[in-house]
DNA sequence: ACGAAAATCACCCATCCGGGTGACGCGCCG
DNA sequence: CGGCGCGTCACCCGGATGGGTGATTTTCGT
């Protein structure tokens, strides 16, 4: 099994709301523009007007285009709050496995939470059993995968996850 | 020490030649239109040819917003063979690495990799000492941090790395 | 106030891991 | 030919890890 790719990958997510709303804000620069088109093709001249008009709709079309395609790389890690509740994570057990990713041996990440290695251990123990996983790298592994812990590279900012 | 940032982020790479081809092609479309001003906006109407034009240059500016952020999430890892040779891994040492992501036991390992548990934890101990981590959890932490082997969600196409 | 869930700690024990040392064969290069 | 790097394997040993059971206290919802 391994990493195999088991979940889908979804599409830019507010992709139609913008959409909208660019096409709407599209809609009413036009009208604007044709609204004020009479007095300002006199004053200018039209190819200035043209060229005018040109460069804010490039300027629009290039707002529009980086807000289209500006979600995909942001994005901050939202904790997977479903897989949680669902496999029945306490938030002890989310700390120790938070810890657990520096690679401390029992010992230290009892130091770190300020409690027996013999706490560590049983948390440790219901961790495998709720992961499912047999040693602590497995346990890291499906953790990322289920995005309970962030992954590297993942954008720590704020960790309340809203999905479920 | 453990996972410090010790790589510069480097800002995004192509941007500048991709400005200036857009700025072309958006100068160009100016040129030609200009050109054909006089024919069309007699044939078409002024309004409907600054509608046109619009909508054009619209067109573009999405494609050079999404020409300019486009590359950024693009990322298919490429293996850190500078650091490979720098921290002096061999190549089988490496395929230990990436069977270690898998969580399985030395005896594991050794069965993957056709060798004895021996010969795993000897590449192991080498790891370890290499890496400078202390367990194996921390190996892998620092591999993928110095992009030795991917992380998750890295792209895993082609494992031809070409960075020095 | 009662009870369930969570958190804490202890102990035993088999196994595994990490560290260290030594050894053998193979291919390569001077 | 004689190193040298690499890969392979073996052994020992102390400590860590994983699995299991039991117990107590704290927290929290009803």
């Amino acid at each position: 099994m391994s990493s195999g790719r088991r979940f889908t990958l979804r599409t830019p997510r507010g992709w139609l709301p913008i959409a909208l709303t660019g096409l709407a804000l599209a809609l009413a620069v036009f009208a604007l523009e044709w609204l004020e088109y009479r007095f300002w093709s006199r004053a200018l001249g039209v190819e200035t007007f043209i060229a005018l008009v040109g460069t804010g709709c490039i300027g629009l079309g290039i707002w529009l285009g980086v807000r289209l395609t500006r979600q995909a790389p942001a994005r901050p890690f939202q904790r997977n709050d479903a897989a949680i509740r669902t496999l029945g994570l306490t938030p002890r057990e989310l700390e120790v496995l938070e810890a657990l990713v520096g690679g401390g041996s029992n010992k230290v990440l009892a130091r770190q939470l300020g409690v027996s290695p013999n706490t560590v251990k049983t948390h440790m123990a219901r961790l495998f059993d709720k992961l499912n996983a047999s040693g602590r790298v497995q346990a890291i592994e499906t953790a990322r995968t289920l995005r309970l812990i962030p992954a590297p590279g993942d954008r720590t900012g704020d960790l309340s996850g809203t999905n479920g």
